[in-house]
DNA sequence: AATGAATGAGTGTTCATTCAT
DNA sequence: GATGAATGAACACTCATTCAT
């Protein structure tokens, strides 16, 4: 439905020399698979996932596996494209909401930032990517391009038409674009990475929402003189 | 010199009494595995540690290993605590320069922390606790009480008295601090974690940190109508 | 022949109607197995057998145990089951043997069973369950029930008859029966048990059969007066 | 006090080249390794016991061990030659009580050899000897030495007396006394190995005694014509 | 294309033994 | 003589990978 499934889809058929009536079939054990090894990449980190463990969750034999993919390293680094091309980014769209105040925009964007950070996918995600980055690099590109990149682009756009609109003052948007989405992250979302306890409520999510767009606009509205 | 060096010192000389020369023996072989395990750990992680390399890299057969620790998961620990407890957090001092300009001592502060950051210490010690945080609940604990609340109240320590003087109109300096910390994380050191290439030159940093202050500035300097 | 064989077949058959061809083949490598362990059990007990040498000794790879065995434990106590079901209490079918003069079933089941009981796999046994009966106190049982039990029962239930026909006097048929088990141990067996030298021939054997036996009846033979 | 203590010492004086002022004290650190080296073996069998726990147990380092003893084997050994020579065997002095019937001796030596073989030391023992046989063969034929042919021999020659008395009638005392020993294993002892439940208490020891005492009378007593 | 038994190098850990102090 | 830190071979057990079916 977004730009998401296209890239998605347009990745698949780019490869998919063996399309036509074997691709649905193979492709749904390939996703079935891949389904059981995320719940075990996601529970249990690379390292502390096996593939026997990957195998049953998936409900198919070890061998299979080794025919749908090359091993453990690259079933994994499989994993985390579809997980970076198909799942991510779906705070795309939502900043394209004109018509509203800059202000409801940035409330609206970090309360969904946040929301989606905090989400138990979007923390797995973070963490074995952080924790795996030495062994798998490209895994952090990657998820960065997918995952980070397109958000940003996406509010860097946002925040460009806004100072094209008069109603910010902002030199670098791009950069800006990245403190909103740090800023994003003070107190929940980094407590929560962290697993330490703190009021994740839809109420303290909203409040804290306000505080950063608050900031935000303190920083770059035009000071009229 | 900072109440780290105190801490430290003050428990080495408290056994320094009773041992002489016995002391430095012990605690050298007890250096030398941490070093080694050290090594080992932050360039393997936790899973992908294993007791034989950490023994070859600290110069030691594996059963010494036992001999100084119970076990894979108290070397671990202990190395993290170590680590937390003796190298994380010479921020603290900063702080306390008062004489200067509030902007200066927030440049200063974020310069330092950017610097931190990105160091390979804590960049590995970032990436090793946010990985095995579910398997070590309480290293996640020690590590913000260590690395992040010292500093964190040292800043808001800071902050208070600006606003005590009027430097700056701040209603929760706890929470300004943590906002400000985070956006220390931008653009370089949020890079680095994820191995991405990025100029993190020492005037690369100084600019970065000169955005961070004054943004911080504009969000929390007293506005008079 | 004896309902042993029965047991045991009739548990195989039970599974071939579904098997045919795959269950010999699996049911191979599980005896091959559960033969290699029984040599280095018996040989050096349990703490002293280590998986390596079983899996060597058996032919095939150390994991191949762990697929076919929850563990050493696991291979052990199912090594033991085995034993203690089929191979033990041949000597069942002997006291059935009516028709014969009271004597000389007595001789004849006193001469069985000083030949079984010092036989190689006997005397292992009895070794290994006194040796680790702390460890496995489920084996003590398993052995006493399968090994033991059975054959008290049967003597036990040919003296009874033989009170019954006024052949012998005897109160306590249960507690006699052991006596008589019992006094099978004197000087050959016990000797044996202690690897000390004996003269252990056919000869010897029965000669301390028929001496067993007219012990036996000088308590038990009706004094008429 | 028995002619056991005068066995004893006299076999220590004989090696006692080292003797005169060391030996007291030397052989209290080795009669205190040799204390803790049989609470370990015994609890856990020789496999199951290690040299660290031994020397824990007995207080003393690891290094002391060595300096006493060979190894773990050769402390084994001396562990087991001390305990039979020293300790085994107190049913001796009993068959000595003449003047009394034999049946009354007879019930009070099986009352004696069933209260021996039930207590923790000696069921302990056997079990270990039985175990480790293969292992350390000269083991059984020093217990079997100290610690059943001297009973043996004291019982026959108390058997033997009584023949010349005209109170019993025994061709071969020698395997006959064998026998009595062997029926004292009837149900309590032997049950208590395969460590079975079973009602021990002194009543049913008691009784226990005389149907055995009484057994062997019947085997054994003259028959007038 | 799918299976799962077999593999063997690898893991964390223990422990008898040595030796400098 | 006593110590205990150091050793390294051995242990039970795991797991990614292969391959005959």
């Amino acid at each position: 439905m977004t730009g998401i499934m296209d890239d998605g889809s347009a990745g698949t058929s780019a490869g998919a020399d063996e399309a036509g009536s074997a691709d649905p079939a193979g492709c749904a054990k390939r996703e079935q698979i891949l389904k059981g090894a995320g719940t075990v990449f996601l529970a249990n980190g690379y390292e502390g996932a096996s593939m026997s463990r990957i195998a049953q969750m998936a409900g198919v034999s070890k061998g299979t596996l080794y025919n749908h993919f090359d091993g453990k390293a690259s079933l994994f680094s499989a994993f985390f494209d579809e997980q970076a091309r198909c799942r991510l980014a779906p705070i795309v769209a939502l900043s394209r909401s004109d018509g509203q105040s800059v202000r409801l925009t940035l409330v609206r964007f970090a309360d969904m930032t946040i929301h989606l950070l905090i989400s138990p996918m979007a923390l797995g995600l973070y963490r074995i990517i952080i924790g795996e980055v030495e062994k798998f690099p490209n895994l952090a590109d990657t998820f960065w391009r997918y995952g980070f990149d397109r958000t940003l682009g996406n509010l860097t756009e946002f925040l460009t038409r806004s100072v094209a609109r008069g109603e910010l003052d902002i030199a670098d948007p791009a950069l800006s674009a990245e403190q909103f989405l740090l800023m994003c992250q003070t107190r929940i979302v980094q407590r929560r990475r962290f697993r330490l306890s703190v009021d994740d409520s839809d109420a303290a999510i909203a409040e804290l929402a306000g505080f950063i767009a608050d900031s935000f606009l303190k920083i770059y509205e035009p000071r009229h003189q």
